[in-house]
This record gives C-alpha cells, sequence and structure tokens, in this order.
RNA sequence: GGGCCGUUAGCUCAGUAGGAAGAGCACUGGAUUUUUAAUCCAGGGGUCCGGGGUUCGAAUCCCCGACGGCCCA
C-alpha cells in the first residue's frame, strides 16, 4: 500500500488549491448536476445544438492557456469536446480556473454550443462549477497508462486513462444483455443458485474453502452451478439459465483465471443434437450482433462463423493424430505416449483429455464442435444411445480454446450412483479433482428429472473472442494480483 | 514448476564503455485571444524494486529475493 508521504509533490499543491477554492465560497465536492447532457448526443447532432446553450459534464483532460484564452478538452463515459473559456466572458471566475483547476478535476459546464476558428466544435463557456477535485493527477496525457501491473491494479486509472478501455468493457456487457436477452425470448428464466456449498460438483476442479460462523461448518465456493439448475428442472422449471462466478483453486494463464463467469443452461425435453443446433444459432447471432459479420479476426487470425460449424469427433480426431484409438490401449502404453507429448497426467482418463488439449484443441480456430466424449471423462452426461463407452457430450472450440461444454444430462439415478463411485475410486487414487459423491443429487434424481440437455459457456473467453483480447486479465475488470510486499 | 524479458520522477521512457541521474508530459512562476500532445522563458521533483557482493567508484557487472509480462509444462 501506498501511502501519503509516498504521492507526489503534487499532492500537497492540489490540497492547497482547494482549501483556496473554499475560500472563494466553492465546495470542491458538490452534491449533484443537473440538466448533463452527454457529449455523444452533443457530437451527434450537432447541427441541432448550434448556438444553443447546454449543460454538460466531465472529466477535464487538459488545457491549452493562452492567457486570456483557454482551451480545455472534457470527457465524459463516452465522448470528448473542447471547452473555450474566455476572460472577458468569465470575469473573476476565469482566474479561478486558470489556477484552481487542474487536469483531473470534473468539472459541469454551461454554454453555447460553436465552432472555433479551426473548425473545432466546442462549449463556449459562459459559466462552470467544479464537481469534483482530483487531488492526484491523472496518467499522462497521451500515452496513457501503459504498465500492464498498474493497469490491472488500478484499473480505474485505466479506464480514465483510455476511452478505448471503457469501450471494450462496455462490449463486454453487450454481450452479456445479448444472450441475456436471447434466452429470455426463447422462454428461459434466469434464477440464482448458491455460491457457498456444503459439497462442490459439476465439474472437476479444485475448489476455494471457507468458513461459515452461523453454521459452524467448512464450505466451499461453487466450482459450477451445474448440480443446483438440475435440481430446479427436476423441480419443475423447464428452462432455467444463470450466469455464474464460479471459482476453481488453480493456476493461472492466459485462458484461465480462478475466479471466472460461467453461463449455465438446462433445457428439459431436448437432448444434445437439438442444443447443439441452438448453441450454434445463439453464437453466430451474437457475432452478428456484435461484429457486423460472419468472420472476424482474433489477435491477427481471421475466424469464420458461417453456418453450419464444423463437427468432429473426439476419439476420431485424437485417433487421426496418434495413429491409434486411445481407449484401446493399455495403461502402460497410455504411460509411454503422454510421456512421449510430455504430458504431466499420467493416468486414464484425464490423459486422454490433456492429449485433446495439446493435439487437438489448438487446432480448432474456427468453431467446431467436438461430439462424443470418452464416459469416464463426463460423469454427469448421459450415455450414448448407441455407445456405451461414450457419452452424448459436445464441446464447442473457438480460437483453440473451449468455449462451450454441453450434454444430455444423465437423467438416470443409478447410473449416476455408479459414476460418482468411480469419481470416489478416482479420488481414492488421487486425483484431487475427482468429483465428490453427492448422495442430495442422487435422491433428486430419484424423483425423476425430464430428458434434459444442458450447457455451459466461459463468458469470459467468448468476450475474450469478441473483445480481441489475448488474455483474460483483459476482459476481466478487477483481476486479483499477488498483493506487493513493501 | 521451468525459461526469457522487465522494474529509473506522479505518468511515458532514455541512460553509450562502470566515472556528477536525464527528456517529454504533469507540476510551480512568468509571457501569450484560436489551440488540437499549443508554444516560449525560468524553476521544483528521485529508496534508479529490495538486500548482499565485486570495485577507488555501481542505475549499469555478479548473487539472492519481490512484483510484473511473455513463452513452455
Amino acid at each position: 500500500m501506498k501511502n501519503k508521504k509516498n504521492y507526489p509533490e503534487e499532492y500537497k499543491i492540489r490540497v492547497e488549491k482547494m482549501q483556496k477554492l473554499k475560500e472563494y465560497g466553492i465546495d470542491p465536492y458538490p452534491y449533484k448536476f443537473d440538466g448533463k447532457i452527454d457529449i455523444k448526443l452533443i457530437r451527434e447532432k450537432g447541427s441541432e445544438f448550434m448556438d444553443k446553450n447546454v449543460k454538460t459534464a466531465g472529466r477535464l483532460k487538459f488545457f491549452r492557456d493562452f492567457g486570456k484564452l483557454i482551451f480545455a478538452v472534457i470527457e465524459d463515459e463516452k465522448e470528448k469536446i473542447q471547452i473555450v473559456l474566455e476572460k472577458k466572458s468569465l470575469g473573476e471566475k476565469f482566474k479561478i480556473f486558470r489556477k484552481l483547476i487542474d487536469p483531473g478535476d470534473i468539472i459541469g459546464v454551461e454554454g453555447k454550443i460553436g465552432k472555433t476558428q479551426k473548425g473545432e466544435l466546442s462549449v463556449f463557456v459562459s459559466d462552470f462549477i467544479l464537481l469534483s477535485k482530483a487531488l492526484l493527477p491523472p496518467p499522462e496525457k497521451f500515452h496513457g497508462l501503459q504498465d500492464k501491473e498498474l493497469i490491472y491494479r488500478k484499473r480505474y486509472l485505466h479506464l480514465i486513462s483510455d476511452d478505448k478501455a471503457r469501450e471494450d468493457f462496455r462490449l463486454r456487457t453487450r454481450i452479456f444483455d445479448f444472450i441475456r436477452n436471447y434466452l429470455n425470448k426463447n422462454n428461459f428464466i434466469e434464477v440464482e443458485t448458491p455460491v457457498l456449498q456444503l459439497i462442490y460438483g459439476g465439474a472437476t476442479a479444485r475448489p476455494f474453502k471457507t468458513y461459515s460462523n452461523a453454521l459452524d461448518t467448512e464450505l466451499y465456493l461453487r466450482i459450477s452451478n451445474e448440480l443446483y439448475l438440475k435440481r430446479l428442472i427436476i423441480g419443475g422449471f423447464e428452462r432455467v439459465y444463470e450466469f455464474s462466478k464460479d471459482f476453481r483453486n488453480e493456476g493461472i494463464d492466459r485462458t484461465h483465471y480462478p475466479e471466472f463467469t460461467l453461463l449455465e443452461g438446462y433445457i428439459a425435453y431436448w437432448d444434445y443434437e437439438i442444443l447443439s443446433q441452438f448453441i450454434e444459432n445463439l453464437i453466430y447471432t451474437l457475432v452478428i450482433e456484435i461484429k457486423g459479420k460472419e468472420e472476424i479476426e482474433y489477435q491477427g487470425q481471421k475466424i469464420s462463423f458461417k453456418k453450419p460449424f464444423k463437427k468432429i469427433n473426439f476419439l476420431s480426431s485424437l485417433e487421426e493424430k496418434l495413429g491409434f484409438n486411445p481407449l484401446e490401449v493399455d495403461e502402460k502404453k497410455l504411460e509411454e505416449i503422454a510421456e512421449s507429448f510430455s504430458i504431466t497426467e499420467r493416468r486414464f482418463p484425464k490423459v486422454i483429455d490433456k492429449l485433446f488439449d495439446s493435439l487437438v484443441a489448438p487446432e480448432l480456430i474456427n468453431p467446431t464442435f467436438v461430439f462424443n466424449y470418452p464416459r469416464e471423462l463426463s460423469p454427469l452426461a448421459k450415455r450414448k444411445r448407441d455407445d456405451e463407452n461414450l457419452t452424448e457430450r459436445f464441446e464447442l472450440y473457438i480460437a483453440g480454446m473451449e468455449i462451450v461444454n454441453a450434454f444430455s444430462e444423465l437423467n438416470d439415478p443409478l447410473d449416476q450412483e455408479e459414476r460418482f463411485l468411480k469419481q470416489a475410486e478416482l479420488r481414492k487414487l488421487g486425483d484431487e479433482e475427482a468429483h465428490a459423491f453427492d448422495e442430495d443429487y442422487i435422491e433428486a434424481l430419484s424423483y425423476g428429472m425430464p430428458p434434459t440437455a444442458g450447457f455451459g459457456i466461459g463468458m469470459d473467453r467468448l468476450c475474450m473472442i469478441l473483445m480481441d483480447k489475448q488474455n483474460i486479465r483483459d476482459v476481466i475488470l478487477f483481476p486479483g494480483l499477488r498483493p506487493k510486499k513493501i
């Protein structure tokens, strides 16, 4: 933590200015500003506002002082506009602006809209009001913030100094809004399920632990909301979804962050075939809405969302790379393969998953559905109707990243029990990520769940693609970093 | 976990060969009525990430550590 002793010299100067403002009877932190017209609106409808009196407000970016005339620029959420202040029309207040207002301050202005001799649309200020005094200076006006560490740690400074950053994060919100509307229009309801859980489940991952004083018990932060959402399907809701912050206590890299946002949805009476159509349309429509075209560019490579998306088979795509079916070799051979591809996992079934990740996934640039995963990799998915060893599961890959995971949901309580037992065995063998046995969930299933299809969409990764960001932290407003030990 | 790179003023960055810590923006004082990163004159501002070592002398070379970035596992 930086204490005030480390603040720049300018901090003291600005505090003194604030005192002087008070001596002039000016409140450096007034309570509101009425009648603000968005700068974007002024710019878009410039001709309508021409020569009219307007009020607007924003952060002062910089000013050019000509002694008796000042050109300055203020910026609100979406746009900037030049303001012109003249000594002859402002009198005493001109001096106050010149001496006591600084870049970074939030000000409100009133004046006529017009153009300067150089043709710049401007507010010719007849009056201004300080709305908030900034005691610390904003980042450099031209280069902005470049230091990645500061960008992540002090996102507000990034947002202050880079209007593109604000636009990027508004885009994230647009993506969420679009999907929410899309699902609502398709008769889904949005629900909320617990973040704090006694038994974590629905995915393979290590959890964060916490403790409830009231319940005097250890709890886990959810790694997924799958088992709760399916309880709702059992309860009689037919289409539910939830945007959920999930927490997985694992490494951080370009595509993984421990606190991430997953959209999960469940639809009664559907199977994974129907669902894959639905997902294809959802993604396609989203891309058109956000990008306005089928072909987009992500990190310099072209991605085509032209329908239909490519479909491949999990096992045969792997077989193509390996030259044999990885399910048909013994444990020892599997270890050798793992070794030869320098994969740390040694044990079935995880090694197969890793093999897919390193051999096949990186090549899936255009959106590609991967169908039919081995049963052992999918303990919550229904067996494939014509092959016991596979499940009716698909994932959608884009730009080499897993974006969607979906399946026909396993609704046979006895089969589910068996799968949980299998997971328990893996756990005994040291697999800390194996699913926990959830007795209450088995009981819930025993009351009958309709045939159901469910999906999970990695929202952060989807945002990475549409926001053209290389690192997941660039689509998360406040990514956590290691604390500074000074 | 491994490898590589980085950390210098509030911000963006230079710093040559190991020899007195710099520039631009921001800030202070002054000039300036049409600027567009305004300009001009003058000035203030530093734990060179931290610690240790080598050396007459270290921002610079070596070692350890912290934080960050990229790549790999």
